[in-house]
DNA sequence: TTAATTAAAGCGAGCGCTCACTCATTTTAC
DNA sequence: GTAAAATGAGTGAGCGCTCGCTTTAATTAA
């Protein structure tokens, strides 16, 4: 299909990705093959190598598609939310939500990319890009309730979110790798529990 | 060295384990090769392979020595501590310390290992089932402090447990990366103030 | 309307290289 | 002298990527 339109270009370009996400959530990046790719896209190798110039591309590739514009989104989702505390909850619960129910399959993705990032600078590099983006936004919710005089003045915002993320991220990585009898959903509620304990102690809360 | 003893022979395997984690934690698991591995130890790759049948089997083997005695140790430190909540902050300051403080090595080595489990089946199995000891016990610690009445009796010790291993986890992972700016003490501190909280909330506390 | 032309899209065998692992040979400790 | 330990060149499978060729859709000419 030569003189195709951009539109259908970036179709293909999508359709590769979506195989590329398919085989490193079968087999994690490394044992990937750009043949295994190539199949499931139905497409040959050397098509493949016109959309993307290395098969550490493609992975990168993906990564800003999945995570590059969760803060944005976020913030369209709660910015009619009134009250930090509310604000923070939500965001918390959109993104546990997305990597375990929604998008199970992006939750396991996200930690073949980091089993690949241990290695490679790169992609190293573009994961904690993103990562930083997402606490930035986290840690700016805590410091506007602590502004409104909702959370504990105390509290230092930027260590509290990277916490969340990261305990986010742990809590997916065992649940990626299929541990057995983990309840998600009591972790999800007794982390807001604590946080919220955290944030807003008695004297706050009962005003 | 034909007709050698037994003590030289486990001197020779730990010489080659202890080459393995620091090519390991150069190169990652799939990028670091057995000729890699040879060389640091100053062996040949044929005499590597009269101690280890494959590569894989010399991480498993590292994962257990370096995992497997955690929960051991951690009972024997803190078996003369007297109270649920400061054997428990005790654990968790002893084992948060081993990874990032006292053998960084270590807690860098082992998010080495999750990112070969994510690809690696057998390599996943050993994770699991040493993380599931070490969750296991934190929880019999939880569970105890739930009995005496110095916890909260609603708390749910297998999911806490989970949730603290997790977060460790993840928390060593944004730090093993090398993400800048995090600051690994007001994380511990907090995390442990947060649990505190949690666990024995103020009617309890004021005993 | 149809045929000829063109340029991009698609193909896949093959290249060059890496790597886990082997084995015939040599060295060594007793 | 001997049996175990150590050696390291060799093996063959597998991989990322290339490149010369074919196919196809749009464009142009008739």
């Amino acid at each position: 299909m030569p003189k195709v339109t951009p539109d259908h270009k970036e179709q293909r370009k999508q359709t590769i990705l979506d195989a590329a996400q398919s085989v490193f959530l079968g087999k994690g990046y490394q044992l990937a093959t750009v043949d295994d790719i190539a199949a499931r896209s139905g497409l040959s190798v050397g098509a493949l190598y016109r959309y993307f110039p290395t098969k550490s591309d493609i992975m990168l590739t993906l990564l800003e598609r999945k995570l590059g514009r969760a803060p944005e989104i976020l913030q369209r989702l709660t910015q009619d939310i009134a009250g930090a505390w509310p604000r923070l909850q939500r965001c918390i619960e959109i993104f546990v939500h997305a990597l375990h129910v929604r998008h199970p399959s992006t939750g396991r993705f996200l930690i073949v990319a980091w089993g690949e990032a241990i290695q490679d600078n790169t992609v190293r590099k573009g994961l904690q890009g993103r990562y930083a983006e997402l606490v930035d936004y986290l840690a700016s919710i805590i410091d506007e309730g602590i502004a409104a005089g909702e959370f504990l003045p105390g509290a230092e915002s930027w260590v509290i979110a990277s916490m969340l993320v990261g305990m986010a991220d742990g809590i997916t990585l065992y649940w990626s790798t299929g541990t057995p009898g983990m309840d998600l959903r009591a972790m999800r509620f007794t982390t807001l529990q604590m946080l919220r304990n955290y944030l807003t102690p008695l004297a706050i809360r009962e005003e």
